[in-house]
DNA sequence: CTAAGTGCAAATGTTTTGCAGAATC
DNA sequence: GATTCTGCAAAACATTTGCACTTAG
């Protein structure tokens, strides 16, 4: 089990990141759980609680979970380190992983919605240098930058012209 | 109206700023818009619309909004640069001033919530870097670090006693 | 004058919760 | 055997929308 692991971690599965996880809050690790941690896994792609519970929960086999499943175990997973957020544009999240996957953070273009990921130590280090500047015990963080991507920037060739003020 | 002024508008109030934005998308300030602009930016708080509703939606006299129009013009003011949202630990989120306030960013403490604001001209440079690399075109963006406040990291011996610190 | 906005109430969409039965340690 | 979970259905929330009336420009 989780006997002299301690930062030999690094390598372990999701699953078994998650039990140790739930050993530490005296919670179990069932099988739903475990389903929903690999179905979770088993993909990049950023999703909405809705998208597991459509896979999930319209099944009719073993691996069926309920929707209050889906939700209350995407929570557990979130505050075990396994998963974070990331905004969209349309004010809408998502989740992401956040485990087995180098730190990154988003360019999202406001016009067709892509995230860019990308991956910087300088900002990382300055954060850690503001954080303990303020005595404060840094975890994670999250940035994203707003803007417009590179194809969504080309000039429309020639749009119908709409706002041509009449 | 909006003649020629196009970057004289720094000093504008948030209300001619407001009417600017209607301006361009031929839209109108309405005495309700007025009274919520007014409203939030008669404080820098920190909001959720439902603070605002309590505050305009109850009351019996012309200064009285429905519950629809402070969410429709919240939407508005947030396109309009006038607010923009920011994340709680209870992963909810409330609006900001980003407007006639200075550009910052927060460390958000998971167990107390609060917001520790601060601001780097780094930050802002290399995120103008990573931006040009991409060729993307940045707006803005949003950084919030999460972790444990000085307060909160103090060994829980004896409650914390704020009112001693000034 | 007319396009845009308001208030209302109903509709939506999402997430949470109480509880009885099931599963885990 | 006690504690923790699950699934369900209902409840709780937060936000949006259709529509008739009102109003800004």
């Amino acid at each position: 089990m989780s006997d002299d692991i301690g930062s030999l971690d690094e390598g372990a599965s999701p699953v078994e990141k998650f039990r140790e996880f739930l050993v530490t809050k005296r919670q179990r690790l069932t099988r739903e759980r475990e389903i929903i941690v690999e179905e979770v896994f088993s993909s990049h792609e950023h999703f909405e609680p809705d998208d597991l519970i459509d896979r999930l929960s319209n099944r009719h086999d073993s691996r069926r979970v309920s929707r209050s499943s889906v939700y209350r175990t995407l929570a557990l997973m979130e505050e075990a380190g396994l998963l974070r957020k990331v905004a969209r544009p349309n004010g809408r999240e998502v989740y992401e992983h956040d485990y087995g996957y180098p730190q990154h953070d988003h360019l999202i273009c406001d016009q067709c919605g892509m995230l860019i990921e990308f991956h910087n130590e300088e900002i990382a280090s300055i954060v850690e240098r503001i954080a303990s500047e303020h005595a404060f015990l840094r975890k994670s963080h999250r940035l994203e930058v707003y803007g417009t991507c590179a194809d969504c920037r080309r000039p429309k060739q020639r749009r119908p012209r709409k706002l041509d003020l009449i």
